[in-house]
DNA sequence: CTCTATCTTGAATGTGCATTCAAGATATCG
DNA sequence: CGATATCTTGAATGCACATTCAAGATAGAG
């Protein structure tokens, strides 16, 4: 008889910053009705407790960063060139450093994976679903000849997004423009070369 | 007139254990106290509080690590041979994985960073010396003519260091041996090539 | 316009935590 | 062996937090 006032949508994406922001255990329920705008009642009553706001703010996380993801692909330009726009991307977000703007799945990764196995679940699904979808971008690169036929598209995958891990965990320390891009282009040449 | 009986060294190396295995906000001073086996008014004798402990175990962590750095290149084999050793080391470290074995600098830099600018320092430092250090082998691996002299170490230090930072975080989801030292030898491949 | 099911609100609850401190223990010195 | 400075102990303190819940508000049905 009468519907929720909030935009699910919007608390997700706010419950999101808090997190990437002060991480999962240093927010608190107060910090995040400060974020959503919604009362702790209203946060139990639509998430179950404080994990169950955490899971669904990683579920629209996936959602985002897939958006994201084919948006960089939706295109006809060489899929490589493409490619490396994602990374640029990458390279920018650490750039523009809030530091906000750590990926959260690495964050809530090794801040409570050991702690929780579905949440380590999750969040590792959520990343293989990734380097799925740039083993299938290597595929087309190969169909595109961009490079050679005999390489192993998974491991081109794996070792690209070892590469984006390895590139946000080195930009807290050198949020430097410079270095960021002169590693992002190293870790482009080696995977397309 | 009376000595400490603990050994400091033993304590910082049980507390790191136990930060590196719940993260610095989930390890209460119960678990510190277990793990170390002091009393809380001990701990806060000797360390001014959690915070203090978590600055001692960071600083014997970084003692540590420079001598099992130093140990790796304390034999007269080619350098770039003992740097892919460290590398398996590290590949090792992440596949025995209590999942205590993840680097305690990259999980209390992702964890307090944001909001401890004299830790961010401590650990910034920290890792600029291993960086530091990194480059001096790649300059040596120069005079050896096991690289071109026009290589930019720094910049080949950088990029090594990326590459462990994102091994380490490619562990958590994948801690098969196989991956890993697949991806190992392409980052060595692509730093000595 | 009324009634009711549902949503919103935020104070109250209980728990777990870091930190303190005073009493007890003990090594060292004279 | 006694005196004392220092260390050890762990219960007490107070605070911050996640969670609950009952009272208040409001949309929609009739």
């Amino acid at each position: 008889m009468r519907n929720a006032e909030f935009d699910r949508e919007k608390v997700l994406r706010a419950a999101m910053k808090a997190f990437m922001h002060k991480g999962y255990a240093k927010t608190s329920m107060q910090d995040l009705k400060k974020a959503t705008g919604l009362h702790p009642g209203s946060i139990y009553c639509a998430f179950e407790n404080k994990r169950g706001l955490l899971l669904a703010a990683l579920e629209q996380y996936r959602l985002d960063r897939k958006t994201e993801f084919e948006q960089f692909f939706a295109n006809s330009t060489l899929v490589l060139v493409n490619l490396k726009s994602y990374l640029d991307n990458v390279v920018a977000e650490c750039i523009s450093c809030d530091s906000a703007q750590a990926c959260l799945l690495t964050k809530a990764l090794s801040e409570i994976a050991d702690q929780d196995s579905e949440i380590q679940r999750v969040i590792s699904d959520n990343l293989s679903m990734l380097q799925q979808a740039l083993a299938e971008k290597f595929e087309q690169a190969k169909v595109e000849k961009s490079i050679s036929a005999d390489k192993d598209c998974h491991h081109l995958a794996r070792y690209f997004l070892m590469g984006i891990y390895g590139l946000r965990t080195f930009a807290y320390t050198h949020p430097e423009a410079k270095v960021l891009e002169q590693l992002a282009e190293q870790l482009y040449h080696d995977v397309s070369q």
